[in-house]
DNA sequence: GGTGCCGGGTG
DNA sequence: CACCCGGCACC
C-alpha cells in the first residue's frame, strides 16, 4: 500500500476552455454560476446546475511537480455536501501551461510525417495537459489532390479566414470497387459475367482509425451529463446531434 | 446497447 | 439559416 498521507482535492471547471481549478467546491460553484451561467446570485441560490460543469480531482502533493499521473476525476454529484476543508492554496490555476514542448509554435501537435498511423494508446496520460483546443486536426494537412481542377493552380490557397478552427475532415475516399465498370446496357448478349468473387480486396480492415474519424472525445458530453430527460439543458449542438460545443475536450 | 457526431434531410 | 434524424464508429 502507498503512504498517501498528503492528498489534496481540487475542483476543475469543465466549461469550454476555462479549465479553472479551485480548491473548494463552493468556490468553483460560485465561479461557474457567475462566470459561465451568468447568474448574479449572492450566495446560495444554486439549483444544482453548476454541479454539471466541474469535476473533483484528487492529487498527491508530492507528485504534483512532475507526475500528475494520479488524477482521477470523479463525478461531483456524490461529494459530501458539508463544508469544504478550508485550504486556500492559491496560484494553482494554470499549472500545466508551461508544460508543452517548445517545438509546437502554432500547430496543435507536432505530429511527425504523414504516413505514420500514429497509434496512440493510453491517451489518458496526457489528458491533463489540457491544451486549448487539442482537438480536431489529427489529420495530416496534405490535400489528397483528388479532383484536381483543370487550371493548374498548384499552390493550394488555404484562405485562413479565422485562425480559430479550420476543419480538414479527412474522410476516407469512396473505395466502392465493384469489380469493373458496370455497363448498364441490358443487351449484353449472353456473357453475363455474373460473379467473379466480388471480393473488395482494396479495403484494409483497420484503416487507421485514428485518422479516419476524429477519435471521439473523452469527456462527458451534454447528453450523458444531463440525461435524456433533461434534453432542453443540452447545448444546441448536442441537441442536433452535432459536435458538442460546451464540453469541448 | 449507449454515446458522440457526420452527413444529409426538411421547413 | 435552424432543426432533426439515419447511420456509423466507438465504448
Ligand atoms: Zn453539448
Amino acid at each position: 500500500m502507498l503512504y498517501c498521507n498528503s492528498m489534496k482535492v481540487m475542483f476543475k471547471c469543465l466549461w469550454k476552455n476555462c479549465g479553472k481549478v479551485l480548491s473548494t467546491a463552493a468556490g468553483i460553484q460560485r465561479h461557474i454560476r457567475t462566470i459561465h451561467l451568468g447568474r448574479n446570485c449572492d450566495s446560495d441560490c444554486s439549483d444544482g446546475e453548476e454541479d454539471f460543469y466541474y469535476s473533483e480531482i484528487k492529487l498527491h502533493t508530492d507528485l504534483v511537480a512532475d507526475g500528475l499521473s494520479s488524477l482521477s476525476p470523479v463525478s461531483p454529484s456524490i461529494l459530501s455536501p458539508g463544508p469544504p476543508p478550508p485550504s486556500p492554496l492559491p496560484s494553482f490555476n494554470q499549472l500545466s501551461d508551461s508544460h508543452r514542448p517548445p517545438q509546437s509554435s502554432d500547430v496543435k501537435e507536432p505530429h511527425a510525417g504523414g504516413t505514420t498511423p500514429l497509434s496512440r494508446s493510453a491517451p489518458s496520460a496526457l489528458y491533463l495537459i489540457h491544451t486549448d483546443h487539442a482537438y480536431q486536426a489529427t489529420a495530416p494537412v496534405s490535400i489528397p489532390s483528388s479532383s484536381s481542377n483543370s487550371s493548374g493552380s498548384a499552390c493550394t490557397s488555404f484562405t485562413p479566414s479565422n485562425s480559430s478552427n479550420f476543419s480538414i475532415s479527412w474522410q476516407s475516399p469512396p473505395v466502392t470497387f465493384t469489380g469493373a465498370t458496370v455497363s448498364p446496357s441490358k443487351s449484353q448478349g449472353f456473357g453475363e459475367q455474373r460473379s467473379q468473387t466480388i471480393a473488395v480486396l482494396s479495403s484494409p480492415p483497420r484503416a487507421t482509425t485514428a485518422l479516419s474519424r476524429k477519435v471521439r472525445g473523452e469527456g462527458k458530453k451534454c447528453r450523458k451529463v444531463y440525461g435524456m430527460e433533461n434534453r432542453d439543458m443540452w447545448c444546441t449542438a448536442c441537441r442536433w446531434k452535432k459536435a458538442c460545443q460546451r464540453f469541448t475536450d
